[in-house]
DNA sequence: CTTATATTCTACCATTTAATAGAATGATGG
DNA sequence: CCATCATTCTATTAAATGGTAGAATATAAG
């Protein structure tokens, strides 16, 4: 009976690193790739030091992996599972907890709502792809994007999108992707390029995403 | 920015759910149906008080809801997909976390390790179905059974096993199951069983899982 | 209207978690 | 070997969590 308990309790510790919102935000930013604790403490606003302790505890959770190169650590998602298991997460939060909806549209808030700011679809892209009617825009910081991208992806990070208009065609359709649904990049990508006269949607996941569902990445 | 952590911190609040055994315990009697507050806090091990809050904190976390019946409350998990969620955690953890090896294996541990004991996966299962050679048979209590099982199991609650042999075939296969790969009913009947010349295997997953594979169930 | 039953809420205490600042460790390059 | 840089570890504090016992609430039944 306590053995089973014990169990419980060492499986809970997935769930508990799962728990807390930075530790979630430097999930997020390791689905992009690995990266050293500097790197991590950045992306996620923490310390160092607060940074450290967070990873120790998604260690004991499974969830990451680290080791050393040269002066840094490098850490890792153990699994590509881990991306399957924090969008299941959005979904069942999405579905089920009423705060979520007014969170996700404050987070996009600045959307005009024009109704032209529809997010396509992973199968909808693909198809768009196929059919070679698709430019596609990566708007993440340029690490992120050496890390791994969609193949074929142009590569702007968002502060230099005005600066590197020439290289996005006004006559094709553009889709804009960042680090997955809860990401601002794109969202802000498409807006400042709409009122340019672009054509663009963004996509309504992100690379983590594509390449856990088995994806090429380049 | 702050927009964002809020939108992390709902989200943590289901791993902050997932993160305590006590509530992966109530989740997975949840899974096998419906049940009140007592019912679950008898099979969870805890005092209905403190059931009671662990199940608050499940409803924040948007993974069960509860309605009045009568004098008592009826709690259900929200979703289908919070099986997959569960099992995910686990297969994440199994992959990971090396004390989880121990503990399965300690809790299981009565194995007299003849080798004889491997279970069967839902896809031996699904064939040695079709192919009409094998009886399921179902050892988890009748309120469970009768809130949803496998079609054409056998319900036989593991205490009533030896005062009900006569419903089992000596001839052919049988393949017992009950609430999940961390229950140990099914192990405990396939050694009893076993004991007693029955060809007898257990099946790797539960009811839970099988009805969440969307596989047919009565 | 009173009583019984099922559940939730409240008040309290012990334990765990999260954050900070600063010390300690490990690796690299002069 | 010494200085530097990246990271982890060690207090320390404030806040959240988990548990218990008993009061409060809601429904049903007499």
């Amino acid at each position: 009976m306590t053995d089973r308990q014990d169990l419980l309790d060492t499986l809970a510790q997935v769930g508990k690193a799962l728990g807390n919102g930075h530790r979630l935000a430097l999930l997020e930013r390791l689905a992009q790739g690995e990266a050293a604790v500097e790197t991590l403490a950045t992306t996620a606003d923490l310390t160092v030091g607060n940074a450290s302790a967070h990873l120790q505890h998604l260690r004991r959770g499974g969830l990451v992996t680290a080791n050393r190169s040269g002066k840094q650590m490098i850490y890792h998602l153990t699994d590509q599972r881990i991306v399957t298991l924090l969008s299941l997460m959005r979904d069942v939060a999405e579905t089920n907890l009423a705060e979520m909806e007014r969170l996700v549209s404050r987070l996009f808030a600045e959307d005009n709502s024009d109704g032209a700011l529809e997010a396509i679809s992973q199968d909808e892209l693909l198809s768009g792809l196929r059919r070679g009617s698709v430019t596609l825009l990566d708007v993440r910081p340029e690490d992120e994007f050496e890390a791994g991208h969609l193949p074929d992806a142009i590569n702007i990070p968002l502060e230099q999108l005005e600066a590197m208009l020439d290289e996005l065609p006004k006559d094709r359709e553009i889709v804009a992707y960042c680090r997955g649904p809860y990401c601002v990049l794109s969202h802000e990508a498409v807006q400042r390029l709409r009122a340019l006269g672009y054509q663009v949607r963004r996509f309504d996941e992100g690379f983590p995403e594509w390449k856990a569902a088995g994806l090429p990445v380049h």
